[in-house]
DNA sequence: AGTACTTATTAAAATATTTTAAAAAGTAGA
DNA sequence: TCTACTTTTTAAAATATTTTAATAAGTACT
């Protein structure tokens, strides 16, 4: 345990887990740190268990680099989000590979909380290897804290990472929904696009998820993002517009979601709108498109996607997980 | 000139310069650096005539520390803002202590850029101590080059920056006006408030600057803070529903700002809304957040005030100037 | 004024990191 | 297959930083 930098061990698992570095000479470069020093950091993950040293690379002219991985076998997180009326779960491995995942019913009206540390107790018992723990709720969040959560009054105010932390002793992160979506959006995108949105209309109402200059937008108040109130019309803000729409949408919701894009590209401009495929289609996006071209010049309209929101409001739990358990400090070697 | 860390050495400078922090104790806290090192570091910095050691400061309950400074005298700065049918011009000292300023025509119609020329190299002539160039101008600007300039045609697509260093030797940074004035109220404010958005309403179209967690938001098409085209009304862009203003803002004005401010609310939740005092009096800023809150919650609104836009635009240009200042090499001292 | 207590600074030793150079491991072409 | 070349890895020396402890310089109270 000589001789190592704590800060360099972070950065170093946090480069070969999500910047898809894995050889010394690139986290040497990315990280601005001598290879030796690298080296003896890896060295030490590798007794450690968090990392192995695989075959070597292709050759880029000259003798290849050793490639080094984390080890999907080192640990396991527990990703949890809570729902009006049931706990959903997924328990996966230290790359954020799925193992297992369900849903626990919460029957409505009872409170959250108790229901959430049964379930964790259970899976703990079941997977004694869970190290981690990562929340979601449709709520804002601060530090861990809940701050106002409309839909669920049992989590008002409550301080969910201090009560689940003092309760597991495991390291936790709560984050609001639309937050890990666009999280896990940032974080699948090949492009690793530095600025997006991430559009959610919702059945109560919409809400989105704000990146911008890959930080995560929370606002003064916890307010960020909550676009529904965002008056768009003589007599309607955003949220009333859309509001009676039917599964197909209609020319005047299209005209309201235009009009959100083009408020958000005259102000962010960001690469990249993001929808959700299961309320938006292909055809949908495309009228989208050619609506917000009335309100802004069309090199500035983002461009508009569809993913599955599902999908990644899970892949931001487990990546908020996985960014937690780098940041853990390492546990003495037996040395 | 042995071990020196070029990296801290800037970081030394900036915090003294700009965080207001001036023992080393404060100083070895703020940088996660031992005094020793510190030390070692303002050392160099005083020997090279940078830094100054003034008296102790008053105790804190032991020995107090000594204080130390950036030397005013170390060297100028030029910052230049082009109008147009002008150019301004600010020259201040290493602390950025304002020293002459003035302003040399421009012919209508006539190119900026040798007029720009002209005028730096007289001002260098009179000046030989000024050391680094800061150039404002209402264009979207990107790594030093003009990209998008409806009002200075000649300037379209020139990288000025480029220009100017190749012209000059000199160390060269070229900012968007609304940019630097939002750079320029977050250094003045006490508070240094993370997020804040600066509001101009304009002659010829509104523009704004934004600051988002500390770093300016540029956009992904040098579009952001273009709230002109944001569309508010069934048939008016916010650009539309300012246009037809008299000099005292009529309810129709006041509702349009105040929808803009509610969007903004509704999707960044700023700490701070500036608005230009010249443009807008106390008690418009009053109709205005009773009119915002209308659409949003109160305590969602941010906190609206009134600055002189000309003092923070050229703070702003000082401020990037001294920024650009610190991150130059240091040169061989005679040893 | 003297003593106990705080806090900053300095100096020396311990530790960590980088630089340099040599060795190892590959490729590509003769 | 040998040679020249490229790139990574290892080892040793040089350099830089931090830790520790001693010293200096103040305050507050008796």
């Amino acid at each position: 345990m000589a001789g190592m930098n704590t800060d360099l061990l972070i950065r170093l698992r946090q480069a070969l887990l999500f910047e898809r570095l894995h050889t010394i000479p690139e986290l040497s470069r990315t990280l601005s740190t001598s290879f030796p020093t690298i080296k003896k950091h890896l060295d030490l993950l590798i007794e450690h268990g968090e990392v192995d040293e695989e075959d070597s690379d292709v050759s880029s002219g000259g003798r290849p680099a050793k490639r080094y991985r984390s080890r999907a076998d080192h640990t396991h997180g527990l990703a949890l989000y809570l729902e009006l009326d049931a706990i959903g779960y997924r328990i996966f491995d230290a790359v954020g590979t799925l193992l297992t995942n369900g849903t626990e019913s919460v029957p409505r009206k009872h409170p959250h909380v108790p229901a959430l540390v049964r379930l964790i107790h259970r899976l703990l018992a079941q997977d004694p290897r869970i190290t981690f723990l990562s929340v979601g709720v449709a709520a804002s969040v601060e530090d861990g804290k809940v701050f106002f959560a409309p839909d669920y009054p049992s989590l008002q105010q409550v301080d969910l990472k201090q009560t689940l932390e003092s309760e597991f002793h495991l390291p936790v992160v709560v984050e609001n929904d639309m937050n890990a979506a666009v999280v896990g959006f940032h974080e699948a995108d090949q492009n690793r696009q530095q600025s997006l949105i991430y559009l959610y209309l919702g059945k109560n109402g919409p809400g989105s998820g704000i990146l911008i200059n890959g930080q995560l937008v929370r606002g003064s108040s916890h307010f960020a993002g909550e676009i529904s109130v965002v008056p768009q019309y003589d007599k309607m803000t955003f949220g009333q517009a859309i509001a009676n729409r039917q599964t197909t949408l209609d020319v005047r919701t299209i005209d309201a979601i235009s009009r959100l894009t083009a408020t958000f590209a005259a102000t962010l401009n960001p690469h990249l709108l993001i929808f959700n495929s299961a309320e938006v289609t292909a055809s949908d996006l495309e009228q989208i498109r050619t609506t917000t071209a009335r309100y802004i010049p069309e090199t500035h309209i983002p461009r508009l996607v569809r993913s599955n929101w599902e999908t990644d409001y899970l892949n931001g739990l487990t990546r908020l997980g996985l960014q937690l358990q780098t940041e853990q400090p390492i546990k003495g070697t037996s040395t």
